[in-house]
RNA sequence: GCGGGCAUGGCGAAAUCGGUAGACGCAUCAGACUUAAAAUCUGAAGCCAGCAAUGGCGUGCCGGUUCAAGUCCGGCUGCCCGCACCA
């Protein structure tokens, strides 16, 4: 009776043993295949949430099983420390921002090793360090002098209260989430990096990324947005020289505006409101509501008639009016927009509302043009052209061409192609983020920061409570002298949205110990691209398209010679659970929340009930996380690591549930006595396979090689749940073995030994531990994958459904490809297919070999 | 609002080439072992009717194509993610 598994033990010796050999550390060496595998890297929060564990299970298994096949593999992992919480936190308990940071560290780090994740920490690095972050502002200064990085104004959530800069998640219902302010937009002067010039590329470029879910590159598509179309400039009557110019994709429909709308911001709007006091108050309205799109596109649609009339750009004489309305944003397009309502449903809501005219102009095919009106449904799809002077009868794609041509003729504008796609704002007005390494001075204007003065470092007494931006109420920190002339000058106090710090340290990973620059060209050549990438799906537009956007713009400045960072990308789901607030609609841990059988619950301490609010992603900010380190105390790694593998496909969102880690638990120790206190004897480790097998020892060693295929092919294909289902159907199978058959002993080794290979990568503890107990000296992280032997693979046999009028009314077994008469006869000689016939008459039958037959009777 | 996705037993799911729906597991129930419990082992089970044999119904809803639909097509409904300053 050998000893019950001892989880703690056992997980230990093989963390030391990798840490002691070695085992997971990247030699760059261009004469290996390389394979680079990366999780998405983590904030440091404090603690790892079951979102990191399964992020992170799937990296390693990847990352073990390419190593199995003989990659050199890389699997890094660093921190994303810069951000919002820190001074959140900082603020809250009076400590700063990179004590709290670099203790959530080293608590998560602590928490990674335990997990058993075969990473190689010599590369490890934190995003807030200076030795990162002096690198990013070298590639700051370089993309400045590749024109891909300039100043503009540009609005921002404004909390007049607190004198700061709010995120959008700060804003909560238009108002500030501290001071309860009604938030104000202001504009700021801020640096963008010039994500635009490379629009056409980042589109064409998706169709490369085979790898990459489809779902992730439509909404890339999308997000780029190219759409054909026409610039269109609306002459301001009784103006010699002042024009409106609108962007549409629609020029076809003309003859159908009703109006001209313009954002709030636009200049004419201004002009116009400089003298019209209850315009000016209009637009100051449309300047309360956020910033984000969200806001705009929810909120109610807002127009406000400016007396002003433009002129038809086909027909001088035709007037419109024009608007100012909430939901024309300045930063799109041009900033203003004509108006078709009868084809466009916003604009027919907006002109339903302000009792604007709506005439039709395309007609769809099938309606009758005496008859054809517009309720208040906009017809937005194709038709023929009508009420449309020179357009009519033409269909709607030649309708456009010809409306270009003749804006183009009249000179009232071109054709054009515009993309929905903005250039990205860096600049943030906060302490806890990599600063920009400029120097603004009264005489040369923005000067750049000298290299030998990087890296620009934070400083460490700043003031975090106090309202406003820390860096700029710093005493001393922004007085220096300019670079250029000496004069004194002030240093940039807007730090790096964090976004910038996660847009390359993939690349950084593979060079983490170079010091004078950001990474060396030999790194890249070996280990770039990224071959299999692994994080949420909820990064699926920023933070990929941000890092498409750094790798052309590293490759601009001689840095890399490849374009797409990410060669393989799998995004997992996300892990769900209840959310609990209390009276005072403050967020509860879970373990601080106690349930009733009745569904409702109380708070543990204080006993006074709680709201149980929706199932939704488990975040920090809602504390509806769950602790795996409580999990991995209990049952260890390999059953965490099991759990998060097992039922769900990884892509899919799961509700995470005490349930189901015990099973898992059950498994492990299963496959521990499976090994361990064996039902009869097994073969030796180097026996050689008997002449002949009995009946189930042949069908188990099928069933083994038939595994190994499978459950490659699974892995593989990121189909890590059912790879899990095979493995626990072999030893079902292992379990039919008695002992008395021929070739038991040797089949039950065979069965074990690929068993506790295959699971190697998901369970790296006890299957290391189990492969020593079966007699191996060599661990199996120096192993290479199995391979099933194809005579064992060969079917013999089919399992053919019958079916009467499509319902099933016997299997048969019989031949493999057995020819349809055979298939036939024997379908018909099935008991339940004749009681099933009686009374009607066979019409036809169909035959698919070794699938099924059907037999239509009537 | 816009863009993207998902929907199968009490629960997580499998069936990705249109061909036996529910593999594998969780929870449940019954039995064995035990003084007892835990652990372990054996067995049952989609739902409805029936002692059973068996029959009917079943993949969110409505409709279509097909000998055959979870799978393909059209139209809904519900839920989830992203929306540019959360990371």
């Amino acid at each position: 009776m050998s000893e019950r598994y001892n989880v703690q033990v056992t997980e230990t010796k093989w963390q030391q043993y990798w840490q002691e050999n070695q085992s997971f550390r990247a030699i760059t060496d261009p004469t290996r295949p390389k394979h680079y595998t990366l999780s998405m890297l983590p904030y440091p929060s404090g603690r790892i949430h079951m979102g990191h564990v399964r992020n992170y299970t799937l990296g390693d298994v990847v990352a073990r099983y390419k190593r199995a096949l003989g990659f050199n593999v890389l699997h890094p992992m660093g921190w994303d420390a810069f951000g919002l919480p820190a001074e959140n936190a900082a603020r809250k308990s009076n400590t700063d921002p990179a004590t709290w940071t670099y203790d959530n560290i080293k608590n998560m780090k602590a928490e990674l090793v335990r997990m058993g994740l075969s990473l190689d920490w010599e590369r490890e690095l934190a995003t807030c360090d200076a030795s990162y972050y002096k690198h990013q502002q070298k590639l700051f200064l370089d993309f400045l002098k590749q024109g891909l990085v300039y100043r503009k104004e540009a609005w921002a959530n404004w909390d007049p209260v607190d004198n700061t800069v709010l995120a959008n998640e700060q804003v909560i219902d238009g108002r500030g989430w501290r001071s309860g302010a009604l938030v104000e937009k202001k504009l700021l002067s801020q640096w963008f990096f010039k994500i635009t010039a490379y629009s056409e590329e980042l589109l064409q470029s998706l169709k490369t990324l085979e790898r990459w879910p489809d779902k992730v590159r439509l909404m890339q598509e999308n997000w780029i947005g190219k759409s054909e179309g026409a610039y269109v400039q609306f002459f301001v009557a009784g103006s010699e020289d002042e024009k409106i110019e609108v962007f549409t994709t629609r020029p076809d429909t003309l003859f159908g505006a009703s109006f001209v709308a313009i954002s709030a911001n636009h200049p004419f709007a201004k002009k116009l409101a400089a003298k019209n006091e209850k315009l000016a108050a209009f637009c100051t309205e449309c300047n309360r509501t956020g910033t984000s799109i969200v806001d705009i596109e929810k909120g109610e649609k807002l127009g406000m008639d400016t007396g002003a009339t433009v002129e038809h750009p086909f027909d001088p004489a035709w007037k419109l009016p024009v608007y100012v309305a909430n939901f024309v944003l300045v930063e799109y397009g041009t900033g203003a927009i004509f108006g078709c309502p009868a084809h466009d449903q916003r604009d027919l809501d907006f002109a339903r509302k302000y009792n604007l005219p709506v005439k039709a102009v395309v007609l769809p095919e099938g309606e009758d043009p005496a008859s054809f009106t517009v309720g208040n449904e906009a017809y937005t799809g194709p038709g023929k052209a009508f009420n449309s002077d020179f357009l009519d009868g033409l269909n709607t794609e030649a309708a456009i061409k010809t409306a270009i041509k003749r804006v183009e003729e009249v000179g009232a504008g071109k054709g054009t192609v515009q993309y929905r796609l903005r250039d990205w704002c860096i600049s943030r007005q906060r302490y806890w983020g990599c600063p920009i390494p400029i120097i603004h001075c009264d005489a040369c204007g923005a000067v750049p920061v000298p290299e030998k003065d990087l890296p620009v470092k934070l400083p460490d007494d700043a003031e975090i409570g106090r309202p406003g931006n820390p860096l700029d109420c710093h005493p001393t920190w922004k007085h220096v002298n300019c670079p250029k002339c000496g004069k004194p000058a002030i240093r940039e106090t807007d730090t790096c949205d964090t976004f910038v710090d996660s847009s390359w340290y993939y690349a950084r990973y593979c060079s983490a110990s170079c010091e004078d620059k950001p990474v060396e060209k030999a790194d890249m050549d070996y280990w770039m691209p990224v071959d299999q990438y692994v994080g949420g799906v909820e990064h699926a537009i920023l933070h990929l398209l941000y890092s498409r956007f750094f790798t052309r713009a590293m490759k601009a400045c001689g840095y890399i010679d490849i374009d797409e960072p990410f060669d393989g990308l799998f995004t997992q789901g996300m892990i769900c659970h209840e959310s609990y607030k209390d009276e005072q609609g403050e967020w509860l841990y879970p373990e601080e929340v106690k349930k009733n059988s009745d569904g409702t619950a109380v708070h543990v301490k204080t006993g006074y009930p709680v709201n149980v609010g929706r199932v939704e992603v488990m975040s920090k900010s809602k504390k509806n996380v769950v602790d795996p380190g409580q999990i991995i105390d209990l049952y260890g790694a390999d059953t965490a690591r099991l759990f998060v593998l097992s039922d769900s496909p990884p892509e899919r969102d799961i509700e995470w549930t005490e349930a189901g880690v015990e099973g898992c638990w059950r498994y492990v120790n299963r496959l521990w006595r499976c090994v361990t206190e064996p039902k009869f004897a097994i073969a030796a480790p180097d026996e050689a396979a008997p002449a002949s097998f009995g009946d189930k020892a042949l069908i188990v060693r099928q069933m083994t090689h038939k595994t190994i295929v499978e459950f490659t092919q699974d892995l593989e294909g990121f189909h890590f749940n059912r790879a899990v289902a095979r493995a626990r159907e072999l030893s079902n199978a292992l379990d039919e073995l008695d002992g008395s058959g021929q070739g038991d002993g040797f089949a039950l080794r065979e069965g074990l030994e690929m068993l506790v290979r295959l699971l190697n990568p998901m369970l790296p503890h006890i299957t290391e531990e189990l492969w020593q107990q079966l007699g191996h000296r060599v661990p199996l992280v120096k192993s290479i994958w199995p391979k099933a032997d194809p005579a064992l693979l060969v079917e013999t046999s089919a399992t053919i459904a019958v079916q009467v009028n499509g319902k099933l009314r016997a299997t048969i077994q019989i031949a493999k490809d057995a020819d349809k008469a055979t298939m036939e006869t024997a379908a018909l000689g099935q008991e339940g297919v004749k009681r099933a016939l009686e009374g009607l008459s066979v019409k036809k039958i169909i035959i698919v070999p070794n699938k099924i037959v059907n037999i239509v009777a009537a």
